[in-house]
RNA sequence: UGGGGGAUCGUCUAGCGGUAGGACGCCGGCCUUUGGAGCCGGCUACCUAGGUUCGAUUCCUAGUCCCCCAGCCA
C-alpha cells in the first residue's frame, strides 16, 4: 500500500515556512472542527488527513478534534460519538486533545461583554426579516439598525437579560458593530449571539443564547492556540471577520485561517444536508448504507482506512474547485486489497454443470492458493465433485468473437481443477432457458499435473454443488445518475437518484471455506471483485457486499462489439 | 455592473523566468491456470489577447469563463 506520500501542497508549504521561521513560537497546531449534526464523509476525510498530516509531520505538532457545537437545534450526541469512531477508524489519534466549542461558552460570553464595553457590539431588536432588509444587497450598502447607537449601559443590561432568559427566541441578537456599508456582507454587523430556548446536549439548560459560528470559531481556535485554521473555500470572505473577532476581543493568540477546495466526487452526494435527507426519507438504509460516501458507509461497504488515506494523499490540496472521478477511489481500494485480500471462489449467478464422466458420489479436495500476491497467505482445500456451478456469464450457447469461455464443444479450465469440455445442454422446454450443461472432464489435466500443460483460452471459477454455501450478494452502483452540479438548484435532486443503485442477488453459491466468515472480512471472489462480509451476515445466511469489481477486460471488449 | 476566489491532459495534480511532469482514465502490446495482478509503449493540457524578456504556464495589462457571499446554519 502506498504510504502517505506527504505530497506537498500550498498549505503544507505555508505551514512549513511558518514553522521554519519560528512563527507561532515554532508550534504547529491544527484542528478538525466538525459540527455534530451529521455523520462525516470522505470529504471530511480529506480535511482530517490534511490537518492531522500537517501536525504529525512537525515536531511537537498537534491536531485537535473540536466539536463545533454552537447550534443545539441540529446537533446530537449520537453524531459526537460516531465522528470520534470514524476519525479513530481512519487511523488518527487526537492524543487526548478533544474539545467542544461549548466548553468555551463562559469565556465566549466574557469576550462578548468586553466587545460591548469597547463599543464594538450591541444588542439589536430587529426581527430576522427586518435585519435582512437593513443588510442591503450585494450591490447596495445596508442601513444602520435603530439599535446601533444604544448606550453602553443599555447594551450591557439587555445582554444580561438575554442571558437571563427574559426574552423570547428571535427578539434580540448581539451584533458586532463593524460597517453596514462594507462591500463584504459578512462585515455588515454580523450576529454574534442569538437566543434559543433550547437545551444543549452538553450544557443542558445553562444557556439560552448561543454564539454564532463566525464568533465562536475564531475564538475557539485562539483559545486552543491553533496556529493554522484550515477550512474550505466558502469561508474565504469570512476571513476578515475571523481576524476582526480575534483582534477586537483581545484574544490571547492570532491563528491564521487558510482555505482549500472541498472534495467532490462524481455520481454521489457530499453535502450533509443531502445525506441527512437521504437518511431521513429512508431513501437509503441509514448513515452506514454502503452506497453512501460516509465513512460509516464506506466502512460497511468494505473500504479500508488505508485506501481512503491513500486516496486523500493523492488527490492533492488546492484552491480550484474540483470533482474527482470515483474511479480514482476505486483504484486505491483495488490496489490495497489486491495485496491483502485472500482469494476465494463464489458464483453469483449459478449455472449447473454436470461432469458426465466424473464418478457419482465421489469428491476430492483440491489445493487452492490463497493469494498469488502474497506467498505467506498459504493455500486451502476446495472440494470438487461431479455437479458444479459456474457463472452464467461464463457460458454462451452462441459465443461472440473473442469470447474465450465455455460454449458447446469448447474447452475451458476450472480454476485449480481440470479442463472440461461442454458436450450438451438442457433447456427448460417452456422458456428455452439453459438449465444445465453436460460436460466431460479430462483427468490428466489436473491443475499442476505434468500433463496439465495443454493450453486453454480461459480459466473459470466454480463451486461444488454439494459443498457450496448459499449466500446473498449485494452489488452497488452509483448513487446518482448524473453529476449534481449540472442539476438546477430549484429542481428536486432526488429525482436523479439511481433506482438500481442497490442490486441484491440471492441464490449465490460460495465455496465452503466462507461458511465461517465474520462480518468485516474482505475477500477477492476470483474474477469478480472484492467483497466484504456484511454485518447482516450469519452462519445460516451469508451476506456479502461487493466493494468494487475487478477490472473486466471482457466487459470492455463486449461493450465495444457491435451488438448482434 | 458590490466583494472574495479560481482557470494546466478526459479527471485530479506538479510547476515558483530555462525542454510542461506524475497519478487515475483511455488505447495498443507482452505476460498470465483470475480476460485479475504485473510489465512495456502510446494518448491528450498551460482560458484569450496584448506586453516585458534572449526566453513566459510562471511577471505586467486588458478581457473571457467558472465558483462563493444578501441564515438569528456551519
Amino acid at each position: 500500500m502506498s504510504e502517505p506520500s506527504s505530497a506537498s501542497n500550498f498549505i503544507r508549504e505555508i505551514v512549513a515556512a511558518d514553522h521554519a521561521a519560528g512563527k507561532h513560537g515554532g508550534r504547529v497546531v491544527t484542528r478538525f472542527p466538525p459540527e455534530p449534526n451529521g455523520y462525516i464523509h470522505i470529504g471530511h476525510a480529506k480535511s482530517i488527513c490534511l490537518n492531522f498530516g500537517l501536525a504529525n509531520g512537525t515536531l511537537g505538532g498537534a491536531c485537535h478534534l473540536r466539536f463545533d457545537d454552537t447550534n443545539p437545534t441540529t446537533e446530537d450526541p449520537e453524531y459526537v460519538q460516531a465522528i470520534q469512531e470514524d476519525v479513530r477508524w481512519l487511523g488518527f489519534d487526537w492524543q487526548g486533545k478533544m474539545f467542544f466549542a461549548s466548553d468555551y461558552f463562559a469565556q465566549l460570553h466574557e469576550f462578548a461583554v468586553r466587545l460591548i464595553q469597547k463599543g464594538l457590539a450591541y444588542v439589536d431588536t430587529l426581527t430576522a426579516d427586518e435585519m435582512r432588509t437593513y443588510r442591503g444587497t450585494l450591490t447596495e450598502p445596508g442601513k444602520n439598525s435603530p439599535s446601533r447607537n444604544r448606550s453602553l449601559d443599555d447594551n450591557l443590561d439587555l445582554f444580561r437579560r438575554m442571558k437571563a432568559g427574559e426574552f423570547a427566541d428571535g427578539t434580540h441578537t448581539l451584533r458586532a458593530k463593524i460597517d453596514m456599508a462594507s462591500p463584504n456582507i459578512n462585515l455588515r454587523d454580523p450576529v454574534l449571539y442569538r437566543i434559543r430556548h433550547v437545551p444543549h446536549y452538553r450544557t443542558g439548560s445553562a444557556w439560552c443564547l448561543y454564539p454564532s459560528y463566525d464568533y465562536a470559531h475564531p475564538l475557539s481556535d485562539a483559545l486552543e492556540g491553533i496556529t493554522h485554521s484550515i477550512c474550505t473555500l466558502e469561508f474565504e470572505d469570512h476571513r476578515p471577520l475571523y481576524e476582526w473577532v480575534v483582534e477586537q476581543a483581545d484574544a490571547p493568540h492570532q491563528p491564521q485561517q487558510i482555505e482549500f477546495a472541498r472534495l467532490n466526487l462524481t455520481y454521489t452526494v457530499m453535502s450533509k444536508r443531502k445525506l441527512l435527507e437521504l437518511v431521513n426519507k429512508k431513501l437509503v438504509t441509514g448513515w452506514d448504507d454502503p452506497r453512501l460516501p460516509t465513512i460509516k458507509g464506506l466502512r460497511r461497504r468494505g473500504y479500508t482506512p488505508e485506501s481512503i488515506r491513500a486516496f486523500c494523499d493523492h488527490i492533492g490540496v488546492a484552491k480550484r474547485e474540483a470533482t474527482v472521478e470515483m474511479q480514482l477511489l476505486e483504484h486505491f481500494i483495488r490496489e490495497d486489497l489486491n495485496k491483502r485480500a485472500p482469494r476465494v471462489m463464489a458464483v453469483l449467478r449459478p449455472l449447473k454443470v454436470i461432469l458426465d464422466n466424473y464418478p457419482e458420489g465421489q469428491s476430492e479436495e483440491l489445493e487452492a492458493i490463497n493469494n498469488p500476491e502474497d506467498p505467506a497467505a498459504g493455500s486451502r482445500q476446495v472440494p470438487f465433485s461431479r455437479v458444479l456451478y459456474i457463472e452464467q456469464d461464463d457460458f454462451r450457447e452462441d459465443p461472440p468473437k473473442q469470447f474465450f469461455r465455455l460454449a458447446p464443444g469448447r474447452e475451458v479450465r476450472l480454476r485449480y481443477a481440470y479442463i472440461i469440455k461442454c458436450i450438451s445442454m438442457t433447456k427448460d422446454p417452456q422458456t428455452g432457458e439453459i438449465t444445465a450443461l453436460h460436460c466431460t472432464y479430462d483427468p490428466a489435466t489436473m491443475s499442476g499435473a505434468a500433463q496439465a500443460q495443454r493450453k486453454v483460452k480461459a480459466t473459470i471459477h466454480w463451486v461444488s454443488a454439494d459443498h457450496g454455501a448459499k449466500a446473498e450478494v449485494r452489488l452497488y452502483h452509483p448513487l446518482l445518475t448524473t453529476d449534481l452540479a449540472k442539476v438546477p438548484q430549484d429542481q428536486d435532486w432526488t429525482a436523479y437518484l439511481n433506482p438500481t443503485s442497490l442490486e441484491r442477488i440471492t441464490g449465490c453459491l460460495v465455496e465452503p471455506s466462507l461458511r465461517h466468515t465474520t462480518s468485516g472480512a474482505r475477500h477477492q471472489f476470483e474474477r469478480l471483485g472484492y467483497f466484504c462480509t456484511d454485518i447482516d451476515s450469519t452462519a445460516e445466511a451469508l451476506v456479502f457486499n461487493r466493494i468494487v469489481p475487478l477490472k473486466d477486460a471482457w466487459a470492455k471488449i463486449e461493450k465495444a462489439q457491435p451488438s448482434k
